[in-house]
DNA sequence: ACAAAATACTAAACCGATTTAGTTACGGTT
DNA sequence: AACCGTAACTAAATCGGTTTAGTATTTTGT
């Protein structure tokens, strides 16, 4: 079975490509075709399995229903959960979306906006790297909608969806606090994501709501290429006197993975010597001995949040009002933060 | 800055569509373009930043530098980090990857299958829900490249990369039966997937080593849909007399995770009185509380080799001996299986 | 000095749709 | 009988590229 074209439907039943084209798409009856011609252009179209070629048609309209979504890295369960909402949730609305990986190159990045731009994505969905001001300023000012996800520019004026790193970072900082723990250190990522920066803050906050010293040698900023490596210094730093901690902030998924691992392998006893919590969590985190406390953030909303807003601006629609939200995540209190 | 396109250089240089054209996808030598004209080409190119409409060339041309990767399941991590490695791996060769999920609905397959070809894939990599045997069988009749992943139609001639499933699984039960265990419990999907099936065999085929004879009831075949209700009942039926099973293999990861939860929520001792294996793991199944032994599936390879495959055969390259790999899957040793 | 060959291009068809601006045929008015 | 309106279409332009089949001009060979 051959692929069939329009054009072939119109020679087969005598009508002209305008009309299978109108028919096809259900402007039949607004362009007068009769009953007759739609029911047969109809019946034939779908025996013969016809099905529009997209790139003509996107060409021909300057339209694509696709929507791209760019994200650091579809392996990192975070962002594939994320993907899979917002695939779920666009398709819902009748678009296909273009995923790719940044791998947290700026580079990259811009390459793949440009090579979204040039397949015709009718919109962006980022996580940025945030190395590319440039890129998304132009963005902006071509009034091409997008979407910030995650990470975004806060000099910039866009729409965004993000999760309050803050808060988050301080009320489970807070948490620890609670608990009697004085001693707290904190891994995170080296700066250059406001996210990240947020998370400091929060640390910071925190602290200073119990009149703790902010100490600087407590924070180990790793570099996001090199954390798995980098992580066994920082954890030994942690536990040398005088820091010695009573307990550390993990400020992603990963880091708390590999951090709980390297505690292990010292035979560090979680939570009793150190307690640990982590912002952002794993599936089995749940199921981790101890069981990891950790600030849980809301996947799906922020997916489906960041479609709705786009997909808004592209069909025009002027509610416009709501297209900046920070969104709060949530404390699942475990075992590994120790109890009360 | 708005939009260059072909045209506009053409006019701006004064030469026509055809010279830019050329000089741009580098055939201006071939085709005996001055070298002074290309070099006005190509500078004002860069200097308007052009970047070509990919649906005008792909409409064009007939091909797309496109292949499509159709999953289950974004979210899940297993194929969430072969779709890492697809793209990675495409993205060496100079094609873009278009995912999509299905989630497990064959239907939805089906339709994705056609609208991926009427995009002009050039190509399509498929771990499928395998009740599309004609979808599957059509494409092979119009030739059209193909690789299925993860899960194959055992019957049909096409190209695959999977896993030793019943390798994996005979490997992992053996290894309870070393331990000791003899009453093992078989923790599955209801049949519909041949790898599913595999794993079953391969749990038949250790106790037979062992002459064990099979017990039906030590086996519980969930629906993919609501595997995290029925869990409760398969365990508890597992743990009632006369079954009361010594042990436990989970054939995914998201059964092992459900399953730990559940028997730790029945205050089960996890090795002692039910020790549990996995096929499949997840990022921290090392940090469990037991750490979990699992069966370790070589997704980059599966990723790396599918790739491989499928643009070999699109590029009409005819090494095409090697297009049907089983690959072997790694045990991990830790605790939940108790110790020798 | 003239044909053949090489150089440096270009016009126009084409890919498969969509869409604008008509056209034709016919019944009803005045 | 001329005119209008409507129903039921269609021709052709267009989207932005690629590619085939030339063409005009200069160079080379004898």
């Amino acid at each position: 079975m051959k692929k069939v074209f329009l054009k072939d439907i119109a020679e087969e039943l005598n009508v002209s490509k305008t009309a299978v084209s109108l028919v096809l798409n259900n402007k039949g009856d607004e362009n007068k075709i009769s009953q007759e011609t739609q029911q047969r252009i109809v019946e034939f179209a779908k025996k013969h399995n016809y099905v529009p070629n997209q790139l003509a048609r996107g060409l021909s309209r300057g339209k694509s229903e696709t929507i791209g979504l760019i994200i650091p890295n579809i392996s990192d369960t975070f962002y594939s959960k994320i993907a899979g909402y917002v695939e779920l949730k666009a398709k819902d609305l009748g678009y296909t979306v273009l995923f790719s990986s940044s791998n947290e190159d700026p580079k990259k990045e811009g390459e793949l906006i440009r090579s979204m731009l040039n397949r015709q994505v009718e919109g962006l969905i980022i996580a940025s790297t945030q190395q590319n001001q440039q890129e998304i300023r132009s963005l902006k000012q071509d009034k091409f909608p997008f979407v910030l996800i995650d990470r975004h520019y806060p000099e910039s004026d866009t729409n965004y969806v993000v999760v309050d790193n803050f808060n988050g970072l301080k009320t489970v900082t807070a948490h620890l606090l609670k608990l009697g723990r004085r001693k707290i250190g904190f891994v995170s990522l080296k700066p250059g994501l406001e996210a990240i920066r947020q998370r400091l803050l929060g640390y910071q906050s925190a602290l200073e709501d119990y009149n703790i010293d902010y100490n600087k040698e407590l924070v180990k900023e790793l570099s996001p290429k090199n954390y798995e490596e980098e992580i066994k210094s920082a954890i030994s730093e942690l536990l040398k006197f005088p820091n010695s901690v009573d307990s550390i902030v993990f400020s992603t998924h990963y880091l708390t993975s590999v951090g709980l691992r390297e505690l292990k392998r010292k035979n560090v006893k979680v939570p009793q010597e150190v307690a640990i919590v982590s912002f952002d969590e794993l599936t089995a985190f749940d199921l981790v001995d101890p069981p990891i406390t950790a600030v849980i953030q809301p996947v799906k909303d922020i997916a489906n949040s960041a479609v709705d807003i786009l997909i808004n601006e592209i069909e025009g629609k002027v509610s416009a009002m709501d297209n900046k939200r920070i969104l709060d995540s949530k404390l699942e209190i475990r075992k590994s933060c120790g109890t009360f």
